[in-house]
DNA sequence: TAGATTGTTAATCGATTAACAATC
DNA sequence: TAGATTGTTAATCGATTAACAATC
């Protein structure tokens, strides 16, 4: 057990994995099989330094003098990630946006699997949205004593989330994927992450109005 | 001209600016008239110094020995935000989330009108979602040249997005608010906003399985 | 081997926190 | 006035960049 198992790893690291995820799956896709930190660094827009340095965070995936395998880095990182898995989810809220990621195909492609969707109105009941049933919100916590749930996706209003995360979270999900207008506080043992969409386009209309800050 | 209009905000107390103004709504609706940086501190999750530190970057709000107005702070960071003026925008991509942005209201009231969607799909044709109609995107350029437009969201799949911006940046518009998962390359005046959930999703991944880093 | 490029340490830069004089 | 709290400077902390020995 060395120091990399007790120092935490930064979140602004954790947060640049999935940009090098998308660069690397680029790169493969171009059947490039080799790149250095400093070619990296051109099309990825990080420093060459920065890229040595985050990765050797986790790993001397590098060979001195030639590079990185593109390949073999991409795993890497999707090991890292833990993409690969499969992780079994459902989504809380089938309005649009449920609606949109159920159908976003990409993500199960990646193992992230739609069990259920849930949903208080009685519109939804018996519906099927992309071969995914919805179920009155009102038997969520019984399914979760069923069903093993990994994360649980949050697509209602603000109002209700705090409450659905309560019962997710005592059901048992590992992750917690937020996409109402509140930050969730984050419980024992469970993962949040809260998506805030509003918060992004606030940014760019300050950046609109200030464009000498960009 | 002070010192202000010549250094540059930093985009991490840029990014803080929209949590402050959910916390300060919040605080408005529970009726609370003024607050000091230190409770502000416990609500937000941010150090009182560095909330005094953000906000003293835009100017002085506060009142020695009393704290901050709540109103008063509110519309401040809105104004600073630049919420309150219209911006009129469009939507790319009629879509799952294409239609999920424009049927959430919330945007809408405050100043982000969706003018137009554009669509390759026929499947579209003529209709209208949530009253904003389907153009068909053969006419998006055409469009720009009519209507002025600030803000061009693209809903459009990976391939797409980057042509599609370019058409947009050509039209005019001021921003580009871009879900495709690519980033797009900031062309001269254009402001670019990368919303990419996957890797939100990712990182959320991550954390499940490093629960020490988190 | 010679050139290239990593992994890693040291230096720099920027962001956060602490401290406190100013003042309501 | 006395207590409270800001605005702002100084100190600390963490993240990024530079430098270079190790080595493929």
């Amino acid at each position: 057990m060395n120091d990399k198992s007790i120092i935490k790893v930064s979140d602004t690291v954790i947060r640049r994995l999935p940009k090098y995820r998308r660069c690397l799956e680029e790169l493969l896709n171009r059947k490039v099989y080799q790149i250095s930190s400093q070619d990296l660094s051109k099309i990825i827009g990080f420093t060459a330094s920065q890229i040595r340095q985050d990765l050797n965070v986790f790993g001397g995936f590098g060979l001195k003098g030639f590079g990185y395998n593109v390949q073999d880095l991409y795993l890497q990182i999707e090991e890292i990630l833990g993409i690969g898995s499969v992780y079994n989810t459902i989504i809380i809220g089938a309005g649009n946006l449920g609606q949109a990621i159920v159908n976003y195909t990409n993500f199960c492609r990646t193992g992230f699997l739609v069990k259920a969707m849930f949903d208080i109105n009685p519109k939804f009941k018996g519906l099927r949205i992309n071969d995914v049933k919805v179920i009155d919100a009102e038997f969520l916590k019984e399914y979760l004593e069923h069903v093993s749930i990994d994360i649980g996706i949050i697509c209602t209003n603000k109002e209700s989330a705090q409450e659905i995360a309560k019962i997710l979270t005592e059901g048992g999900v590992k992750g917690i994927w937020n996409f109402a207008p509140v930050d969730l506080a984050a419980k024992e043992n469970v993962i949040v992450e809260n998506v805030h969409l509003s918060d992004s386009l606030y940014t760019l209309a300050y950046y609109i109005n200030h464009p000498q800050d960009y």
